[in-house]
DNA sequence: CGGCGCATGTAACTTGTTACATGATTCC
DNA sequence: GGAATCATGTAACAAGTTACATGCGCCG
């Protein structure tokens, strides 16, 4: 079992859906810390679907498009709970930006500017979201009883992100006023 | 070229190392936010050489085991000032820890402290090493030319792992009196 | 009727990890 | 002499991305 499965289940554990459909929620909901390719989801459905961890479903009421339905199964709910209860194996983190910013001094410091511009804005960006969620969820008073969990989530991002932002803002004034530093 | 390539030429624009010396460097000073394996380091060192962007040295001096030292050529080194130049473009954030607290309405608040706690204990050594790096660096005035970058990366860490810290601590009070929120 | 968004799927590729094989050297 | 560490390397596998093929349905 790949993590990509139990993304999947944990997903369909909430409403049956479409492998389209948990693209876009995997795309809107994780975001800022987590994502999944259409090939790594397809492939998923079918072995998921083969081990009988979800079942297909027809897709009652409106006249859908060509479009397969999953739900999850209780061995699939199963098979999710004890994912959960398991320790966190994987974590990980790549930053290319640092790596530029550690061998820095080989290029021009308005050059490195630019990419950390790029980088605030782009998390400025991700900050506004995670704040506009943040204000629906605690506008609506528990109409998902996950709710609670969802917003720790939300909240995680918000920190990590004015982290970035705190940083950028500050190295960027390192590499505009480099003179300061090495020229004293 | 892979971003494993640009690490190591990187390295190698400091000082000539072997492989196993370049593995050692990535995971203790890069650590908190790129990793390399000897399965990456050893085929991308021979392809380098293969184009001619680092060559082998001799081992000179001290009567050291078998090691290939290698050193960045003037081709390596205009191969990485031009990946330098060149907009950052790979970004990744990957935390399993956030997929289960977001699906966590499934199990045992417990268990989900568990799995904070370790996160928070993981995350409070990482500070500690990063908080022992800076003062260290900061000890010694102007040894390294690229010392002030190498400040801005470690600054990153500190402030990012601060606020995961924060984060955990705040999500271990709710899964610990989960009931103040669910039952009011 | 043309383009866009919805929808499923696969193949090729790139990237990254793990396990293993091998052997030298150092330290106790 | 045996364990730990230094050191290089490969093979097999796992994970992840990208590009492509296909086709439906809706809207202007």
């Amino acid at each position: 079992m790949r993590q990509t499965d139990y993304v999947i289940l944990g997903l369909l554990s909430e409403s049956p859906l479409s492998g389209y459909q948990i693209k876009k929620l995997v795309d809107v909901r994780f975001k800022f810390f987590w994502s999944e390719s259409f090939g790594q989801i397809f492939p998923a459905l079918k072995s998921l679907r083969e081990n009988g961890l979800i079942e297909e479903i027809e897709s009652v009421g409106v006249l859908r498009r060509s479009r397969k339905t999953y739900r999850i199964s209780n061995d699939g709910l199963n098979a999710l709970r004890q994912w959960l209860e398991r320790p966190v194996e994987r974590e990980s983190l790549r930053l290319e930006l640092l790596l530029k910013v550690y061998f820095s001094n080989l290029v021009d410091e308005d050059v490195m500017a630019a990419h950390l511009l790029r980088f605030q804005r782009s998390h400025e960006q991700v900050l506004e979201t995670l704040k506009l969620f943040d204000a629906e969820l605690k506008g609506l008073i528990n109409t998902h009883d996950n709710q609670p969990n969802v917003l720790r989530v939300i909240d995680f991002g918000i920190k990590v992100n004015e982290a970035y932002l705190d940083w950028s803002r500050e190295t960027l004034r390192f590499y505009k006023e480099g003179d300061l530093y090495t020229v004293r």
